[in-house]
DNA sequence: GTTCCTGCAAAAGCTTTGCAGAAGA
DNA sequence: TCTTCTGCAAAGCTTTTGCAGGAAC
C-alpha cells in the first residue's frame, strides 16, 4: 500500500486514535521524512500546508503517537527531542559539527548483559557521536 | 590514592581547573556516588554540608567538568540530565517503574557499523529501558 | 592586587496545561 | 448531538546568563 491519506487513516484507526486532518498530516510527514525532526521542525514544515497548525497540537499529537508506539523519541541531546517513524531497531550517529543524524544497522540480539539477566528489557538504544564523513571531507 | 581532598585538588589542578571549595565538593560527591544524580540531586545533597551552594554554581561546575572530560552526561530522558564520574565505557539501564539507573558492562569494540566506516566516532552510548529485577519481584 | 568564581535574580528554551470554540463521527 | 481535538495564551521546568561581591593565589 502506498503512502496515501487512506493508509494513514487506517493506521490511526487500528490504534484507536481518532482521526483529524492535523494528525494525518503529522503522521504522513514523519513517515515520509526520515530526517529525525524536532517538534519545531515538524511544525514549521507542516505549517506550509496547514498554516493554522499550532505548537501545542504538534506536541500533543507526537505524544499521542509515542504512547501508541507509532513513533520513537530520540534523546541524544538533552535540549531537543527528535522523533522518528521507523520503529525497526537501528543505531543513531550524530555529527558534532553539522548536527545531522545518521541511521546505522545494528544487531540488537548481541546485547545480553549478564547484569540484566532477570530484568525485563523493553527498549534498546545505541547512539554514537563524532564527525561525519562529509564534514571530515570538507574539513569544516 | 584514597578519596581525599588532596586527590581531588590534584585532579582539578592537572586539568587546569582553578580550585575552589565548591568544585572540590562537587567532584568528591560524584566520585563517591555512582547513583547518576541530576543537577538538582547534586545541589540538595551537597547543600547539607555547604548550605550556601547555589544552583548556578552546580550547573557551571558540572559543565566545566564535562568539558574537561571528568564527567559524562547521561541523556536517557529528555527532561533530565544525569551525571556520572565513571568515564569507563558501560551501558545504562533505566527502570521505567522506579526510575533507578543500573550500569552494565558492554564490549564497545563489537560496534563497527559498515555505514560509519569513514566517520570519526568520539563517543558511544548504549541505554536500555524496562523493568528492573526488584520492581518485577515486588510486582509494583 | 588581580583574576575569576560564586550566588542571586532574571532570562531563555522547550514542553505542558487550561479553556473556549471548532471539528469529527 | 456528543465527544474530543485544536489553537491560543499562560504556566512549568530545567538550564543559562549578567552582574556585583567575594574567594583564591
Amino acid at each position: 500500500m502506498e503512502n496515501t491519506i487512506e493508509r494513514f487513516s487506517d493506521i490511526l484507526d487500528k490504534k484507536g486514535i481518532k482521526l483529524s486532518h492535523q494528525r494525518i498530516k503529522i503522521l504522513e510527514y514523519l513517515a515520509n521524512h526520515s530526517c529525525h525532526p524536532t517538534a519545531e521542525n515538524v511544525l514549521s514544515e507542516i505549517k506550509k500546508e496547514l498554516p493554522t497548525l499550532s505548537k501545542s497540537t504538534v506536541y500533543k499529537t507526537l505524544n499521542t503517537f509515542i504512547e501508541a508506539n507509532l513513533l520513537r523519541e530520540i534523546t541524544i541531546e538533552d535540549n531537543e527531542i527528535r522523533y522518528e517513524y521507523n520503529i525497526a531497531d537501528h543505531g543513531h550517529f550524530k555529527c558534532e559539527k553539522c548536527g545531522k543524524i545518521y541511521d546505522f544497522n545494528i544487531d540488537f540480539d548481541i546485547f545480553q548483559p549478564k547484569e540484566l539477566r532477570s530484568f525485563k528489557i523493553n527498549d534498546k538504544n545505541v547512539y554514537f557521536k563524532g564527525i561525519c564523513k562529509s564534514c571530515l571531507a570538507n574539513n569544516i
